[in-house]
DNA sequence: CGCCGACTTGAGCAATCTCAATCATGGTGG
DNA sequence: CCACCATGATTGAGATTGCTCAAGTCGGCG
């Protein structure tokens, strides 16, 4: 067990009131897990809302015939379970670290206890939910009417700040993991990358050079959704 | 402009108590749309919250090149918008009725004004919020690890009440929005119905039978989820 | 130095898409 | 009452995309 991080820089508590916050701090606790451990499976009382303190934490679904999906990866300042909504409820995907992974913990108990009493809490728990449903939402839409190569530009493009023209950097996790984030086989996923290079995308095992973002986000205009700003809603 | 349908039936509402659900009777307006009209767009303000009274409503996105995917469709007591996390935002879906369809418009303000108010409104926006993380969840294992055929099963079967065996009935809404719904061409959809035929599923244009809903479950054992508990919670 | 895991590449195959033709069905106007 | 049309659905043929299986490469580490 290690030291509380600040909570301030979750998006969920940002706006907290300190009362609250410190209420917040007592029983929550911080744990560490390595490469492919198991924080909680499918079907588990959802005794504990969990935040990603640092690392990245998959979520997949588990089929009756064993196979498993990857449904999202959550990092930084992210909730990987959602708040509570009532004691009792059970976690409906099985949530593994992906490379070394520290968590916050909050009992589930607790925490409703505290939006009954916060409603900020409550709403910000809500903003939080909106925006894992636009992120949801963006994947649905890529899956439906996007190719792989399409849906890896799209990845690639959420990497490169906003401002960045030419830009080096390190993949998040290893290809394996991309290719079932995006929905594809190793064998697609490096075929995807090999026709990337025509429009100026270099790798070297994990590290990616994008010659020009903005050709690529010209060349991929339909694909790559508006900067999801903070404001957005509904749906 | 209609009479207000009694809000109780809304899972959103069911557990409020009655003074707030007064206060949501002010100012809330049924109203109503037919068929294809679009109630709002991805980018519009979002002004309000908004329930499906009676029908169909379809969520889409839309794309720069103008091309829509459809991202879910709500029917009967469902939220369409979710509900709001701050004034300001903006939809980033658009929403259209399919078929016949009424709704419930509750402008936003009042919506955070209530749930500051009351926290059981916030906790119960969460729990909806859950459900359509839950289904849209659902919805990306489907994409990302079944064929259409088994898309199509579990859709079927999600029409069937679990105790029936023998089961006739008609289609929600028209193969084509059925095929845009699971992320398949008109043409695939009608091959997967073709091929069904050898479980025991017959159609006729718009009219459904399923011999028997057990054998198709049996065939389709790890494309149907868990029947989705009211107590599912976390991810 | 050689193994191992991660990645890449190739060849053939299966699923799905596109384009096009055909077919039913329900509504309309003569 | 019937011919006609528009719409939705089905079916076929060929092109494409992505998958599977298999072999080969590359880099790091014992």
């Amino acid at each position: 067990m290690t030291e509380l991080p600040p909570l301030r820089e979750f998006p969920l508590f940002a706006r907290l009131e300190e009362a609250a916050l410190q209420r917040m701090t007592t029983e929550s606790k911080v744990e560490s897990y390595h490469d492919g451990e198991t924080i909680f499976r499918q079907g588990d009382l959802a005794s504990a809302t969990i935040l990603v303190v640092k690392g990245f934490v998959k979520l997949l679904r588990v089929s009756t015939s064993g196979d498993e999906t990857v449904v999202s990866i959550k990092s930084d300042g992210a909730s990987i379970t959602g708040a509570p909504c009532s004691t009792g409820g059970v976690y409906y995907v099985s949530a593994e670290a992906v490379g070394p992974t520290t968590t916050l913990k909050i009992p589930a108990s607790r925490f409703l206890r505290l939006m009954a009493d916060e409603p900020t809490l409550a709403i910000a728990a809500l903003d939080e939910a909106r925006r894992t449903i636009a992120e949801l939402v963006g994947e649905i839409e890529s899956l439906k009417s996007h190719s792989a190569e399409q849906r890896l530009a799209r990845f690639l493009l959420a990497l490169c700040p906003p401002e960045a023209e030419r830009r080096r950097f390190r993949l998040p996790y290893d290809k394996r993991l991309i290719a079932a984030r995006l929905g594809v086989t190793q064998e697609t996923l490096s075929r995807a990358f090999a026709r990337l290079r025509d429009v100026g995308i270099r790798t070297e095992t994990r590290d990616v050079f994008v010659e020009s973002a903005a050709k690529l986000r010209a060349q991929f205009r339909d694909v790559v959704g508006q900067p999801p700003s903070q404001n957005e809603s509904g749906g």
